[in-house]
DNA sequence: GCGGATGCTGAATGTCTGTTCAATTCAGGA
DNA sequence: TCCTGAATTGAACAGACATTCAGCATCCGC
């Protein structure tokens, strides 16, 4: 079993150029020409569009292969799990598949932006599943009953999605890399703290606009 | 007093130019051709040089224009305002700029990824003044003591920028703007909520990982 | 050993890019 | 009225772009 960022020599060239425009497309934005995907992959020009039919094409396959990577993980999840492991095996998903790969990060936070079609389909799937989760939780107590059913899984969401858009401001804060494993820690401990009690003591006056 | 979005023709050409880019480079990313900018403000494509040096100058130009509509709001709060006024002054900053205006929203959605030197500024900005903000606040007595103030920045930031970044995964899921009036209204009565209470009712284990 | 398919190359093609520039219009001061 | 400088245009240019294609290499079934 091998990390799906490798960037070894022995990888088909096909899946070379796909894990070098995966790269690329992220750190640089669909902007890139074949040619500097071709040259790192270490590749002529031609076998890129030999390959995958245009530019668009390209990018459909990295695409696909990067929801397959969610979807293959959220379909091996037990069923009838109960919610609250089911969320933190969800939640584990993530760490597992962002945390020692930035080359996905990046490109996921390309596709919230750029909406292609997979884009839409992961953060779709998100929130369907992190409304599904919280639903599950609350009818097991594990969530105050008042709090906006509306609102909930973007609230969660937004938590969980936070630091994979604010990596480089993060980064520049907090003199580390964001996503170092023992930063990591600490954040999602953070977060669980956040999310079971708040930050504030009380609200002066809940009609009012704290932060939009 | 206008907002600083019209395109209406009354606008000096090189203003018609720098408001048409601001919308095409949020809409469609940086890539957009000098062209296409040049015929949104009906305008030839040799004025854009003209009057911007290069492509590149007149990007400059709009991160310019959508910083300074920030900074300058941000310096004439009263500096000597109380914590908790002045988060929520703040806040309205936020609302009252983004809430009218697509294009500012679309084009900082960009900045965060594409990190401009303006769009660093606006992100730095913003997490040292919410750092301060809660500072004040907690000296206030508004704040949990035991939440860790290493993070504490990050979460009430991913809060707030966490509807500007996922704003169409919302519209999809929520079957309408995510910006109208009333849809902020409600959103920030429930962020409120969450900031102040949290969402779950307890934490079943402080060290696992609810999210990550 | 042979034939066809497949992987792969690199030069060529036409389109689109940012930028230049000579020419034109136009407003305002002398 | 003429002059000057700025605003504005559109044609032109070189380079970069995605894509095409004819050709070479390499494998696999026969």
């Amino acid at each position: 079993m091998r990390s799906p960022t490798v960037q070894d020599s022995d990888l088909s060239a096909r899946a070379k150029i796909r894990e070098a425009a995966l790269r690329l497309f992220g750190t640089s934005g669909f902007g890139v020409s074949l040619r500097t995907i071709a040259q790192a992959a270490r590749v002529s020009p031609g076998l890129v569009i030999h390959h995958f039919g245009s530019k668009d094409g390209l990018r459909a396959a990295v695409d696909e292969s990067v929801l397959s990577v969610f979807l293959e993980r959220f379909d091996s999840l037990p069923k009838d799990l109960p919610a609250d492991l089911l969320s933190r095996a969800m939640a584990n998903i993530f760490s597992d598949v962002l945390g020692p790969s930035p080359d996905i990060r990046q490109y996921l936070r390309r596709c919230l932006l750029d909406e292609t079609p997979a884009g839409t389909t992961i953060f779709d799937e998100m929130v369907v599943a992190t409304r599904r989760g919280l639903e599950l939780l609350e009818r097991r107590g594990g969530i105050r009953s008042d709090a906006d059913p509306e609102w909930r899984p973007f609230q969660v969401l937004s938590v969980v999605l936070g630091p994979l858009l604010m990596e480089p401001v993060m980064q520049r804060n907090i003199g580390e890399p964001a996503y170092a494993p023992d930063v990591v820690r600490r954040r999602t401990s953070a977060n669980l703290d956040f999310l079971s009690r708040g930050l504030f003591t009380r609200a002066a006056d809940t009609r009012a606009e704290p932060m939009p």
